[in-house]
DNA sequence: TATCTTGCTGACTAAATAGTCATTAAGAAT
DNA sequence: ATTCTTAATGACTATTTAGTCAGCAAGATA
């Protein structure tokens, strides 16, 4: 670029439409990795190459911004899940499997994982905001897994399970892998490979949900029935 | 107390000793809670019945309680188990069990558990804390499932495992626990039954571990072996 | 080209809070 | 009882940052 070509353009454009979602963008990149209180609003404004009075343009406060990005963060896409999966014609080992992987690239290996640490964090700071998340991501989330079981429970694939904590045990390792990927994985700690790690979570799982009778469980395990809500 | 006594009793004490500790400990709830930027000193003074002022006779600034609070809150109980699991008797199926629950109730349910959520929130902003916390605390507490699934192996009773990422999967849902309690279990979501959970998740993973050849698992799993440092 | 509308700026204000220190008084020493 | 030492106070300062707004200029309109 000439110097004279620099002098000529213009020192800011109009773009009223692109603004919102790129200071969106800015806050959810800083809110995740700084934590809401850290964050400066001349650093999103900064990071989304307007001023602070721009920012103040479109969203009316801090605060404002925060629910506003966490907000947009939660369109959900469970609702996709649910339908693919009803049409699923495979096994459920292999369905589960899907799943979790399927999971991982859409939702956890995305800003969407980031949300997650986000309102772990913030939870105490905003406990309305984190009542809501919990409801309309996680319980519906841990339906995905609670559908995948009761599944493989009904066609007779898996053994009959309790199903009060079981999806959560199933989801809790893949959730911890999108909270390293924001916390410890900044810091030096070796990156953890995806792939691997779920596909030995995602075995560990069809191992325990195919095992028979085994000596010296509790029992809880062995002896509570699972109540098969789904068809097949 | 009779308005004489009330009037007669000292506006304050001097307790030089149990200051720092009280300090430390309304310091390490509230940014448990709040998280550290969004905590007040003047909060933290307050709840440990103290000023301001008092807070700066016993730490430097803001960052130094901080970090004072963390490493004080790791104080490394490792070693203990350490100790404990070499002359541990029983199954490793039951060595595992011991382990997850002793975890639980020694650490996962004290204000331990609450660093756990602190440094995965703050690791962004403290890194080199944050990489102090995963090597002294995080990798030694793997080390812990390292050794209970080797011996498992060693002696037969667990099948042959990939031992790269088996130990976070282990964890994962013990952690998850951890993290919970000190963020959705704030805003109203239902409580989760430790002893229910955890006893659910060891089965799972005993059912894993001794399960024989399953069809359609992944070659990672069934063919990679254990290199087993652990003698029984 | 001249005019108008409005998206954008950045210096500004107000409020909050980390950090200081001269003063006070608890309680030990004499 | 008197004196001395120092733990503790709380009003203070300095700094940071959320939030404002009068003016500027991009670019649409005529």
């Amino acid at each position: 670029m000439s110097a004279l070509a620099k002098i000529m353009e213009p020192r800011w454009e109009r773009r009223k439409d692109a603004r919102p979602g790129e200071l969106a963008t800015a806050a959810l990149e800083l809110f995740i990795e700084r934590g809401f209180s850290a964050t400066r609003l001349d650093d999103v404004a900064k990071r989304a190459g307007v001023s602070k009075g721009t920012l103040y343009l479109y969203f009316d406060s801090k605060e404002a911004l925060f629910k506003s990005v966490i907000e947009d963060g939660i369109v959900s896409r469970i609702e996709d899940y649910e339908i693919f999966m009803r049409a699923y014609q495979g096994t459920s080992a292999e369905l589960l499997r899907d799943l979790v992987f399927s999971w991982w690239s859409q939702i956890g290996a995305t800003k969407l994982g980031g949300i997650a640490k986000l309102m772990m964090s913030e939870a105490g700071n905003f406990p309305a905001l984190a009542k809501f998340y919990h409801d309309e991501v996680i319980t519906r989330g841990m339906g995905l897994f609670v559908y995948v079981i009761e599944r493989g429970v009904a066609s007779g694939e898996f053994r009959s399970v309790p199903m009060e904590y079981l999806p959560r045990i199933c989801a809790a390792p893949v959730v911890m892998l999108m909270l390293w990927r924001h916390s410890f994985d900044l810091c030096g700690a070796k990156q953890i490979d995806a792939d691997v790690y779920l596909a030995m979570h995602t075995d560990m799982l069809i191992r325990a949900f195919k095992s028979g009778d085994i000596a010296g469980l509790t029992a809880t395990e062995t002896t509570a029935a699972a109540s098969p809500s789904v068809k097949i």
